[in-house]
DNA sequence: ATCCCACTACGTACGCCGTACGTAACTAGG
DNA sequence: CCTAGTTACGTACGGCGTACGTAGTGGGAT
């Protein structure tokens, strides 16, 4: 018989204990292992993430892995719980929660910005990890002056973290292609900015050639950030009078850099 | 000296044309290849979509693919275009860009039930594919009532796309799961939900346990994306009434306007 | 009409990947 | 002390993307 370690079954691998009752003692920690694979993330992307790779960087066998997580995907929700402890929830509420709110998808922001790997690995099953609860927790506590349902401050939540994470995902696509791109930097850009200005002359998209020809350029990203996530929280504001503008600068800046190495 | 088809230089694949000048004609076509794409990866998720997988799904030799996509990443581009065929764009704006808004976002999501593959294959990169320029093209037809400078168009076209995206993964992200788990269906999230009872019971949650304790169970999903979307749009109507009342919505967008090209 | 060569088709091969499985060393409960 | 359960890890298998070589095809230039 094949030992109970590998006899699968479905399982929560926050549900597992560390350590086993009997074994020898392990020679490393999850959280170490986590750490390594953040590293290789980090540093050479997620397609960088290999069980072979993250074997290394932690300094064991390729299969001495499997010691510690039973799939890979169960390496991926390790990483997102790492990163996710560097959230820094020590500060109680302000009693604003719309302020308090555009901080946490600030630091949201700042944490992808760190780690671009993040909303990529990133799933909504991950939603139960320790450092998630812990998350989710202060989210709820920062919340509870907003007079709403409960599973209404569960979807204002979700729809947060989903605008930060496509707001981030645009702001970082065109990294993320040239880190990607097997040809030198800038010239797969430039290829799709030909091809596009290409199409717009031919006149059959004269809106689009409107929009895009009068220019992109010099916009203020933190600024237009803090727009979009306003907008969206007017939108759960029950009978909010006149607060709109009160989305201030100081508190969702991408200046927060504490990475705990 | 290698055949010019294969020296490597940024292109991007709309650029080329599906015929060349000189050779035999191809057997298949770009959309032929596309819709083999799809198949497979409506019947086996976006995991089965390989590239000898789809050669065979054409009925042509692996390698022969590269004569029409000249990498992997390229054939996910083909797919995201031939799925976004299936947009109804015949009629005409209305004159109420905030329901016809909603009506876009609604064939979003219901092209996403029908590829849920879509959300992970669509990348920000593909926002010129012949589709995605003709769908953008009659976003901002139907935006043009909206009185808000362009930028702030493909800002409110960029969120609502991610929301629904957001909404979307959510909504789908159980049976994904349960598609993808080796185990049995159901197994994997009841092992989810039995440690997620476990950790709330432990007391240190409070307000997590209230919210989700409250109960789930029973929400009307579609009402819930339409009021979900509709708080989004709110905090883009300049001057609406039970939104972002006062003028500072507004006032926002003029100083916008005055904002340097 | 002819030829040339760009192009198509595709088999083989390489270096990755996730991971099933077998084996040896080890350690805690009986 | 014994022994059963665990850790460590090498080997191996099937699949992946794709570089490259070769054979055949057919349109443009002569």
């Amino acid at each position: 018989m094949a030992a109970s370690g590998r006899t699968a079954h479905p399982e929560v691998i926050w549900a597992r204990p560390e350590r086993a009752a009997r074994g020898p003692r392990p020679a490393h920690t999850r959280a170490e292992i986590a750490a390594a694979a953040v590293r290789v993330a980090d540093a050479e992307g997620p397609e960088g993430v290999s069980m072979r790779r993250v074997a290394a960087e932690t300094g064991c066998g390729t299969m001495s892995l499997y010691n510690y997580v039973p799939r890979k995907e169960d390496l991926y929700e390790l990483m997102v719980d790492a990163v996710s402890a560097e959230y820094d929830l020590s500060a109680a509420p302000s009693g604003d929660w719309r302020a308090d709110t555009l901080a946490l998808a600030g630091q949201t922001r700042a944490l992808m910005h760190r780690h671009p790997w993040l909303p990529r690995l990133m799933s909504p099953a991950h939603g139960f990890s320790p450092n998630a609860l812990r998350y989710l927790e202060h989210f709820l506590w920062v919340l509870e002056p907003l007079d709403v349902e409960g599973g209404t401050k569960m979807e204002l939540i979700s729809m947060v973290n989903g605008v930060v994470s496509t707001y981030v995902v645009n702001e970082l696509s065109e990294a993320e292609r040239a880190r990607t791109s097997p040809f030198p930097p800038g010239q797969e850009h430039a290829a799709r900015m030909a091809h596009l200005a290409r199409e717009l002359s031919g006149g059959a998209y004269p809106r689009l050639a409107g929009v895009l020809g009068a220019g992109f350029a010099a916009v203020d990203l933190d600024a237009q950030f803090e727009r979009a996530l306003g907008r969206l929280l007017d939108g759960f504001a029950p009978g909010r009078a006149g607060g709109c503008q009160s989305a201030s600068a100081s508190s969702v800046t991408l200046k927060e850099n504490r990475s705990p190495r």
